[in-house]
DNA sequence: GGATGTGAAGTCGTTCACAGCT
DNA sequence: AGCTGTGAACGACTTCACATCC
């Protein structure tokens, strides 16, 4: 036997989840507006893919329509809300309190709702601690980085935000898998590793940027005839 | 004629475009280190990629390696910086002042070198531009958003940040278009189209922790048998 | 009638395997 | 002998088209 083992769940595409989380914000805005009941066209229509697309991609987790009719906007909502695990308050620590750590602690409310940051570590607060709470207007607790698997615990931290200089990612990664923090978003440009049973998400701003370069660089690209 | 209509140049797959940007990180490392040349074996390896891969990627843009050999460290990451368009320099402006944009102002020495943060836009400067001095030790220049049609050309703007609230990105787009601003990074969690020509890139935190999320609320996974 | 759910077809990207150079 | 460059096989995701059900 060898390479990935299918257990139990078949696998979903990753690009199929991140279109559940912008079908969630297009149906969240048609519950604000009072809208009951849309179809997949006009959903679709609304989120720039395609109907099919989006029936395909309910149809991996359940039949949430009705024939003839649509889906119901608060129904369908809260069974994506279910699906991605969005419906749960996810408690998250900063580690590495520079540039971007501290920016992401000042302005932690561009996060959504349920997204809470609890806790912020670097290896030297004492260092870091005055530039941030001069930033959040009272003293801000950032504690020593080997407090990780003692605090992670206490407070009871699901994801872990690596915003240390690259050269100390996997480091970072091997204290917060330690702590038994089984997510990590990093946000430092170095690959890093996790065992099975935990998760890496990769928010590089220079691969983004440079993505964008390349676009802007290649002048004549596509022509797309209008539909 | 429908679709998309093929002009002069093959579509390069964005996940290639992704890679090369890897690779690039990779190169200056191993630069750094002193190193000569590199096989696409080993590039492979440190960039957690197959082999074939690295040279599919690479092939798409010619033939820059010997074989036998491998590749020249320093003349590949030339020829890669060159096919993105990261030798280059990248001026951008932020557009609103609040917290993701005083955030990435405060703190824009986090990007790479080429890429530069040379102006800042918001509906209502006054009330912002307080806020930011304070962070930047210095008189902030915030402009009022309906100057920067004219700011744009003096300052030769090639990206817009998109930090407004979701409401305004469109209408902020339609701004950037007009002023000639190619290429947008867009912050804020809706969806924004742009004419052909022009190139739109999203950064939604939303989506990537609703992502991150998902896998981690979908406990029995996969195991991936180590090769 | 009308919109969903889905097998089948199509498209796109990745990996294999080896011919071709150095 | 070794490593690149690449056609062909493979696999994955998307789109089509229609049977199915409200």
């Amino acid at each position: 036997m060898k390479g990935v083992t299918k257990l139990k769940y078949k696998k979903i595409p990753e690009a199929t989840i991140r279109r559940l989380s912008r079908y969630s914000r297009c149906l969240e805005e048609m519950e604000e507006k009072g809208e009951k009941v849309v179809s997949s066209a006009l959903l679709a229509k609304k989120c720039v893919v395609n109907a099919a697309q989006v029936r395909k991609d309910l149809a991996y987790f359940g039949e949430f329509g009705i024939r003839g009719v649509g889906y119901y906007v608060e129904d369908l909502l809260n069974n994506i809300k279910k699906i991605l695990g969005s419906n749960k308050e996810w408690r998250m620590a900063v580690i590495g309190v520079g540039n971007l750590g501290s920016a992401l602690l000042s302005y932690k409310d561009f996060l959504k709702q349920n997204y809470k940051i609890v806790a912020a570590f670097d290896i030297d607060p004492p260092r870091v601690i005055g530039r941030v709470s001069e930033k959040l207007g009272k003293p801000a607790e950032v504690l020593h980085i080997n407090r990780v698997r003692e605090v992670a615990k206490e407070r009871k931290i699901d994801i872990g935000l690596i915003t240390t200089p690259p050269s100390e990612a996997q480091g970072v990664a091997n204290l917060l898998v330690e702590a038994g923090v089984r997510g990590i978003l990093n946000f430092a440009p170095a690959q890093v590793t996790v065992p099975v049973g935990f998760v890496v998400k990769d928010v590089f701003f220079s691969t983004i940027l440079d993505n964008l370069a390349y676009l802007l660089s290649t002048e004549t690209g596509y022509f797309i005839d209008k539909k």
